[in-house]
DNA sequence: GGCTGGCACTCCGCATGAGTGAGTGCCAGT
DNA sequence: ACTGGCACTCACTCATGCGGAGTGCCAGCC
């Protein structure tokens, strides 16, 4: 049965009242607030129908009503106009962000940002190495046989590693194989090097070939092989928040955040500049299963380099909570864009 | 008046019971559980004297006792006997820490530890800056107007920091400066560097002194005025386990834990190698008068690069704890002494 | 003098039960 | 197709009652 447009009127005003009141909606109140046309039987009727399609549910017999899963990903799909942000809250935004020296500190205010703009716990993915190109690959000289290996990215993000080397290596040698790793591998997307890394060890000038057998192994790991990516993380405070909302199930949510594992996962397959809304059920993660994940990827231009996005109760304000994380986003990402 | 030996033996009773139990302990279950040779009613007799001197407290009439943080603080001091690490515990915390590849990896291995012995939240400061010292500066050049200074200390730290030169400089100028500066400035505390790099931009060549000037700036900031230290925080899942412990109270402790200055505030003046333990009251921080902190300083030897430490509620197992920090604080001490 | 057994008392926690009100489902009427 | 009316359900609140754990105090005992 196809709902017509009162019903799904009907829905919209269950979830936005939930959604500020949280508590159960009932008829009367609902004609009163919206100004449906219709009197609070007829709603009834309809809240009926709705509650038969699932997209409602009694938390009791003789309670109001309270969106199902299935009613919040209606009211997103279809329902929800997109609530621009306004300028006041753009300029908010630049004044959070401006005056931030390094990437580390962009990622920290970003996800600080988030937390405070959507009043939930907000998570942003460090821009992934595996996405971007080399910029620079230093070698630092710790000590004759120890060497620093530090790979600056495009888009500001900087590892280090350590090598231990076979032999003793003069500092001429250093900066000859420095010179050459760069010639080969500066401007590369990260995901291209390792058949390079393999030729390097071929074309290297023979006294150099041990010394970048040692390097290339830790050179690997560091532009492919380095699963653990970054994630920050802020807002867990904001769980405690609702009345009921959590307690006694916060514990194993507060773990799974803990676990970066988990956080990753949510960033699987961002999509660029699309917004991907996931709803109670629909989140892979057990843990997570009360909660909804609002999320992104973000980038220089139309790269995605990461992941970021908010968590928070199934009943959450979707439209304003979307609109943040793509503001958000869009600003992260032109910040990316100027270096 | 001097409390005997007996009203001591009650306390450390109840401390034990109340932890291990969670609840409010009486007379009878005590001399149960605990061989004391005497009966109820002269237990109930000296509960009532240290009741009196403030070491406990009814929660309502006609319930049992409770240690106030007063009596915890006695306990701590000389009624607990030192627990020590079991040799399966040991080899635990090695085999977690090993294969940890840089600083932040060990970091993050080390609070995870911490959080998992003691079934706490777990703070750790990372080496700080200001403590340790230069063990390499090194210039990147991005382009021809920017360089990328890399700063690698002797703890494993490595900070980077973008620097715009006012002119264009030659590659071979910039080894020049990255030599001059290297062979001032290598092996000095943090803290002695700013007169010698004032000192440097009058010895520099002066062919190189613009560039050198805009370097100081930024080498200025990144070697003293880099307030910012960062910490690296885990398990406050664990803060949700306790029955009662924090409901409601839980919300300004997640949010306490999010701020860095707070959290700094909690190492202000970590002693070498001795153990601070605040309980309760003591806590500087409002919002963490309902929590314990044990903490100590760690570094290599007996030099101070950093602290950590774990939170929980001021009920919790104090002689475990302190057990388990020091462990871990000697542990990775070693580490970095190893390099 | 310090310890003990006994006893009255307090008060939390829990269960029971009645009253209230918000909300529903259904039906007959327009 | 919508509305008004009506009986019904059921969570929530409050008062009442009861049992039990634990205390404080006192008189007696070693």
């Amino acid at each position: 049965m196809a709902l017509d447009d009162r019903k799904l009127d009907v829905l919209r005003a269950i979830v936005e009242d939930y959604v500020a009141t949280q508590e159960p909606v009932g008829s009367k109140a609902l004609v009163e607030r919206h100004h449906l046309r219709v009197s609070p039987a007829t709603v009834r009727n309809d809240m009926a129908v709705l509650e038969e399609e699932g997209y409602i549910r009694q938390p009791h017999t003789s309670a109001g009503r309270v969106p199902t899963d299935r009613g919040y990903r209606l009211f997103v799909d279809r329902l929800s106009r997109v609530k621009p942000m306004s300028q006041a809250e753009r300029r908010a935004i630049e004044r959070f962000m401006l005056g931030a020296v390094d990437l580390d500190d962009v990622v920290h205010r970003t996800v600080r940002l988030l937390a405070q703009l959507t009043r939930q716990v907000a998570v942003v993915q460090y821009p992934s190495l595996s996405r971007s190109r080399v910029r620079h690959l230093e070698l630092v000289p710790l000590s004759t046989t120890r060497l620093m290996l530090v790979m600056i990215a495009d888009t500001g993000r900087v590892d280090q590693r350590l090598v231990e080397l076979p032999d003793t290596l003069p500092a001429d040698d250093v900066a000859d194989l420095r010179r050459q790793i760069n010639e080969k591998l500066a401007g590369c997307r990260l995901t291209d090097t390792p058949p390079l890394v393999e030729a390097l060890l071929d074309e290297v000038t023979p006294t150099l070939r041990p010394a970048m057998t040692a390097l290339s192994t830790v050179l690997l790991e560091t532009l492919v092989e380095r699963k653990e990516e970054r994630i920050a993380l802020a807002g867990t405070a904001n769980l405690a928040r609702g009345p009921m909302d959590f307690q006694g199930t916060l514990r194993p949510i507060l773990e799974a955040l803990e676990e970066e594992v988990v956080l990753l996962k949510l960033f699987g397959e961002v999509e660029p500049s699309s917004m991907r809304v996931l709803i109670g059920d629909e989140n892979e993660i057990e843990d997570l299963r009360a909660t909804s994940v609002v999320s992104t990827g973000y980038g220089p231009g139309t790269i995605v380099v990461g992941g970021m996005g908010v968590l928070g109760p199934t009943r959450m304000d979707y439209p304003g909570t979307i609109a943040a994380v793509r503001a958000v986003a869009r600003y992260v990402g032109d910040l990316l864009a100027q270096g």
